[in-house]
DNA sequence: AATGCATAAACGACAATGTCGATAAAATGG
DNA sequence: CCATTTTATCGACATTGTCGTTTATGCATT
């Protein structure tokens, strides 16, 4: 595609709103937060794998200094290609929906 | 996901812009138009496909008047779900991007 | 220091979608 | 009939998405 997916896009935007990094526990909460939809870890992480991949995204290993337990957390960073990987997305979905012709969209009732 | 992955909300939203059903050949270049991207037929018509499997499209056989030649038309319509499904889709498109913050979003060169 | 608990990440198998090139089917014009 | 045009379908494979389970790591309590 060369787009992000839907999936992809909203991980994306959950970094993005997180400040640009993140470890995993924030972003999927915000990814739940925003798509309203569970998401679970394995799901997340491979997704993350994927970002990774494409060169959207890097990941380092956090500070040794976690609260109670845990493997030491892995930290997410948005690439400057991931930036505009998201601005294209951003594009994209302006384009699709600008001069949606409405037929009787969201008129269910009355 | 339940929500139309990218491909999908692409193909969708060709045919609404369509009026609602429209042939491959017409959906094929919408797609191309909203996307700036190509797409093959096998894609499209998988793409397709996978829509119908989840009841957001329905497809009959057109009228038997081809201009020139070429298999019968296969009309792909979108479903009151379809619909549904757009709009949410829509919806979704807007709470990923609201009160995106800016870092340097698209200020790359000065 | 052993045990249990809590936190964070990674694995592995399989399902769903996406992609492409090649092939089939139908109709018309010569 | 045959070549050409138009439309659709097939089939193989790649990429993503999904989930349940497992591993790693450190703190707290005994």
């Amino acid at each position: 595609m060369s787009f992000l997916t839907r999936k992809e896009e909203i991980i994306m935007a959950a970094i993005w709103k997180l400040g640009g990094d993140a470890y995993g526990v924030p972003i999927r909460d915000k990814v739940i937060e925003l798509s309203h939809q569970n998401i679970v870890y394995g799901t997340l992480y491979n997704s993350l794998e994927y970002l990774i991949r494409k060169g959207f995204v890097t990941s380092r290993k956090g500070d040794p200094t976690p609260e109670r337990g845990g493997k030491s957390k892995t930290i997410y960073s948005i690439t400057p290609e991931g930036e505009i990987a998201l601005q294209k997305t951003k594009k994209l979905n302006e384009h699709i929906w600008e001069e949606m012709p409405d037929f009787n969209f969201g008129i269910s009732g009355e």
